[in-house]
DNA sequence: GTCTATATGCGGATAGAC
DNA sequence: GTCTATCCGCATATAGAC
């Protein structure tokens, strides 16, 4: 949320090393790189993150705090599994597909570029992101909608998820929503089908 | 495979970049790095690759070949197509977790630092085993043992795949084989069900 | 083929004026 | 809070001896 917001040089400089970030990587950009797409000199950039590194944990924890948020949002709703994991999923996807796309894939593909204290903070919070999908894939399986082996079920759907930033293209042949809806019915087939109805899904969608 | 074996000075230069740019990232890591972990000097290194990029480029290519050429044999195979695709699907895996893990790792998160035109080669390789899977799905799909969405399958498929490299740890609950065979089943329930038998999986199997 | 030595530039980060 | 100026180290790549 406040990674979409511009209000304040902090937040500015925040969505600049996103974005730089994600396109460039984390090694290849500067600070002199981040600071002139900011508007703003290396030198006063320091006033407002201690190293580079420091902007690079605050990208990371930022995006994943926005999409944990969500998705907790979704999985304690009043409503049917089936639906609640539909949103989880939709929430996942437009946190990674949406607004906060940079922030996610940065935190997905420079994890290596921490140190290692760094890396353990980030880590904490991830952990405690798919701690919401273990319980999530952990009902299911409970009311026999999933099978055996439920940690693999988790990863390979996270996986199948994360990789959306690896090919979806906005503005493509999918909307967000629509993309979700199907990767529900592959990800979780029984569940898809038990469903209160096939919903208002695939209205977005045209060809 | 010559990814595996260290005749001649450089594969055991390519074995030793591989690894390092695995595990600190292609920028972190210095041709300095590269030379010592390969026992010569980084000027010596310039006397078998043209640049530290041109090393990059190498590593994924060979990689990239490698797992190609076995997953083509297995979708080339005199078999069922359940048992082609669980091959396939066996192969990838073996590839991503086992003797070319740094070559594949590095593939699939380091192509960033690729130039344009280096991105280009790499990326022309990727269709074509991207190939590969949409043949697959689509034979699939056409014995309606897939559903509708072919592409949005083959992603998945592939992601969760490509995921494996974030949390699989060789040692262990699970061996390579019996992670193949379990994702086959749920990525595949339908050809995993019309198999000809549960085969002889699970057998490498404990809890 | 491998070495030593080095050219040359850019990196993160700091100091101190305003 | 932002600027200019700069410290200092490390990067890739090259030159030329052996």
């Amino acid at each position: 949320m406040k990674l979409s917001k511009d209000n304040g040089r902090r937040d500015r400089i925040l969505t600049c090393a996103a974005g730089l970030f994600r396109h460039r990587g984390y090694e290849r950009t500067s600070v002199r790189d981040i600071a002139e797409a900011a508007g703003i000199t290396s030198g006063s950039l320091f006033y407002h993150f201690a190293s580079k590194e420091d902007l690079l944990v605050v990208v990371m924890l930022e995006g994943l705090q926005s999409v944990t948020a969500a998705v907790a949002g979704a999985w304690q709703r009043e409503a049917p599994l089936a639906v609640r994991i539909q949103e989880m999923l939709r929430c996942h996807l437009a946190g990674l597909l949406g607004p906060t796309l940079d922030a996610m894939t940065v935190l997905l593909y420079e994890s290596r570029s921490l140190s290692p204290e760094a890396l353990r903070r980030v880590y904490a919070q991830s952990a405690s992101y798919e701690r919401l999908w273990a319980q999530a894939v952990g009902a299911a399986a409970a009311q026999g909608l999933v099978d055996g082996d439920t940690v693999l079920v988790r990863q390979a759907v996270l996986g199948a998820l994360n990789w959306t930033t690896q090919w979806y293209r906005p503005g493509g042949r999918l909307g967000v929503d629509v993309l979700a809806a199907r990767m529900f019915a592959y990800l979780f087939p029984r569940l898809a089908q038990g469903a209160d109805a096939p919903m208002i899904l695939e209205t977005e969608e045209m060809k």
